[in-house]
DNA sequence: AACTATTTATAAGA
DNA sequence: TTCTTATAAATAGTT
């Protein structure tokens, strides 16, 4: 534009044309900023040169981001789908999947309107029917396992307890060796927190120990889990 | 920049910054045209006046994603990344309810292993009763519905064989006119397929026709549906 | 939207 | 890169 007008077209010089882009890109950096000011209006500008070099100019009152956000808005096109394409099949299957699911679970709540033919109502209710007697027979099978525990619990604390009369029958001569933990029977029988029970009895050192044979004195029975 | 220097601060008169912002923006976009062509560069300018309307120049060669998948690549910021990340926690959620989900599923079809209460199993098992009880409430109350329609239509299918009867032997001395439609009874009753079951009766013009008062001399009879 | 006086941008050279 | 400067281009104010 001075000192002779030129065409547009490439500019074949390599040099010349990197100047000329450092000089235009300024030139149209400067601009914009104008345009920002004068106008109230917001600028995003982003460059490649030759070179791949990338620079840009976003006008103070906002960002880069910003800008992007809305031109894909006012475009009403996605420019993130083909980054997410992946993601969002990923998505949509999986939410078809849950409200097919939703809709089984609705059906076997019994909650669905009218929407089940009657042979599949059938075969529902028969499917129901089947698992309700799995899940009762599992619920028995649970219940017995428990009171044959119970039971296991209570032959065993009941021997203990014969066990413990007796050594105290044998030991009443010294009351200061007695039960470390003369526990509540009742209790533990009636309930399995989960806790191995142990019931440890001091015994004089010279008492005999049915239990282990030898040298310890300290005689420990371990209630069956 | 002619008749008269002006100061680069915010035009007041909307008027006059509008049409400023429309001239300076057609020379913005001019300029990175030339720049493009003659520089060999690529540009992007997306433009957001004080009005909210949404304008970009891009370089011919390229498009708007392009370059703004290169500036990204090139700040090493990734502008996606939040979206990708709400994408990332949408998925997840989805994830664990559908898993959730499956697991109830599982839990009433029977199939899940010893993992719920006793308790659980209890209360699992009074609400699948329940649910197959409404089921099969729902499906007897269908069937007795569909009879209840097969007995309707069984009853209008006897009245009108019982007219046909009459129709015939009161003009059986013309053969030529006799039924147009002789169906199957039976299928009709049987199967309730959707369409409208109609029975026409062509009948010569001076037979007197008792479901239709006067004029027409074609008598029909619609089923019930 | 067109005109035009004037400012601004910039091509070529240093 | 930056400065200079002659000249092309852009544009503010006007019609």
């Amino acid at each position: 534009m001075a000192r002779g007008k030129i065409q547009i077209k490439r500019i074949e010089n390599t040099t010349n044309r990197q100047v000329t882009y450092s000089k235009r890109r300024n030139g149209l950096f400067k601009k914009a900023n104008e345009l920002t000011v004068l106008c109230d209006a917001k600028v995003s500008i982003i460059m490649v040169s030759s070179t791949g070099k990338v620079q840009e100019y976003v006008s103070p009152s906002t960002t880069t981001k910003q800008l992007i956000d809305e031109y894909q808005k006012a475009k009403e096109t996605d420019i993130w789908s083909s980054h997410y394409e992946r993601l969002q099949r990923e998505l949509k299957k999986l939410g078809e999947v849950n409200r097919s699911l939703r809709t089984e679970i609705r059906q076997r709540r019994g909650e669905s309107a009218n929407d089940l033919s009657l042979e599949k109502m059938h075969i529902l209710e028969q499917d129901m029917e089947n698992a309700v007697k799995v899940i009762r027979d599992r619920k028995y099978r649970v219940i017995s396992n428990q009171t044959e525990t119970f039971k296991k619990k209570l032959r065993n604390a009941k021997e203990i307890h014969r066990n413990l009369l007796h050594e105290i029958d044998a030991g009443n001569e010294d009351p200061q060796y007695g039960l470390v933990d003369n526990g509540d029977y009742g209790a533990v029988i009636g309930c399995s927190n989960g806790d191995p029970h142990m019931f440890a009895l001091r015994l004089r050192p010279r008492q005999p120990n049915f239990h282990s044979g030898a040298g310890s004195d300290l005689t420990t029975y371990t209630l069956l889990e």
